[in-house]
DNA sequence: ACCTGAACACCGTTCAAGT
DNA sequence: ACCTGAACACCGTTCAAGT
């Protein structure tokens, strides 16, 4: 039973098992090393240090992106399809895929969303200029919401209506009067619907610039 | 020359001075500590652990948010001048700021941003379920451009052109012919337009779905 | 070429001991 | 009530030594 050689790939896959079962949090050295029956130090054969192995995460969850777009479909469902398979990276990967917004990506993994994105608007209508503003605005709002999601706690499905009543007066006794007549809204948060909200203002906001 | 006493607010503020000065990852207990001329281990005196710190920094960054708007302009510009307090607190502490994003915000400072958001809503006429969909869309793209943002690196001025043809070249072999077709627009990077360019269109987003 | 032991300079946190 | 020394169980990384 002798194990398969150590390689760079293979050091960035162990690290995405690990991190999907435990959190990034429980991500070091050690703990990899040992995943992979072998000391901390080997790994340095194989990746330059810990911040490769986070590039190379966020690069794995990019490449593993699913960015086939039906042809047939709108340029608007198109971008709700893209979105999607942003979503479910990150709800796949959550530990991985908050690296995924804070990093930059320039390998050939990163760039397979952007050119779906940029086929898609240009598709629309858009001209090159534009569609690399409105790309830039996706991605912010596409990553935004998912790590947000991903980092909230879960939701609390039994509210205490009592426990509500003197929130909304402590609430509007402190002067946040605009909070108090939402805080029934606010207490339900269905990430799913939300995001997809969020989706359909944006292809809202393009289609109202298409026009005008 | 006696020390003022120590309080979670003193620690606090200490430690938004070294986040702003030397960054996030500069942050520990034992250098916070030789800061206020104390041992780490007297910090916990004041705060229950280093997560309490960063939950306090997040708060300390929304509570110096400037939420003033002028009440004599449009709902679009009260937007506008919001997202620009976000931007110039993100700026103003970047360190921090990515905190903001990532952790939950209940607390007084955090909400103050969220009520002058939805009483710009309201006077725009959304109902109170519909503002707090928007408002989750807002906080995502505006947390997700300036986290972005912060983490991108300086931009590079100067472009060589010979540089360039190749790397257009290499993109269109490698299939990504719309990214090759937008790689001028895409190496020049202003991020203050980028983020207004946003803004603008989920204004637009909203007035259309005001209409519709 | 790849792996390891030992070491360095750090972490967050606990706790008994001091004042 | 607050601060400290010592300790515990960790970190990432380097480097000479092994095979």
């Amino acid at each position: 039973m002798t194990r398969p050689a150590l390689s760079r790939e293979r050091v960035i896959d162990a690290a995405l098992t690990l991190v999907d079962r435990e959190g990034l949090e429980s991500l070091s050295m050690r703990r990899l090393g040992q995943q992979l029956g072998v000391e901390a130090m080997s790994l340095y054969n194989h990746v330059s240090g810990k911040a490769d192995i986070l590039d190379g995460l966020a690069e794995a969850v990019l490449a593993r992106l699913d960015v086939h777009l039906d042809p047939a479909v709108s340029w608007q469902d198109k971008i709700r399809a893209l979105a999607r398979s942003f979503r479910t990276a990150a709800t796949s990967h959550p530990g991985a895929f908050t690296l995924v917004s804070a990093r930059q990506l320039g390998s050939a993994s990163g760039l397979r969303p952007i050119e779906a994105e940029l086929l898609i608007l240009h598709e629309a209508g858009f001209d090159a200029e534009t569609s690399v503003h409105i790309l830039r605005t996706f991605v912010a709002f596409v990553t935004g919401s998912l790590v947000r999601e991903l980092t909230a706690e879960p939701v609390v499905s039994g509210i205490d209506p009592v426990a509500r009543a003197t929130r909304i007066e402590v609430l509007k006794a402190a002067g946040f009067s605009a909070i108090a007549d939402a805080a029934d809204h606010i207490a339900i948060v269905d990430h799913e619907a939300e995001y997809y909200f969020g989706v359909d203002l944006f292809i809202t906001g393009l289609e109202a610039q298409l026009r005008g």
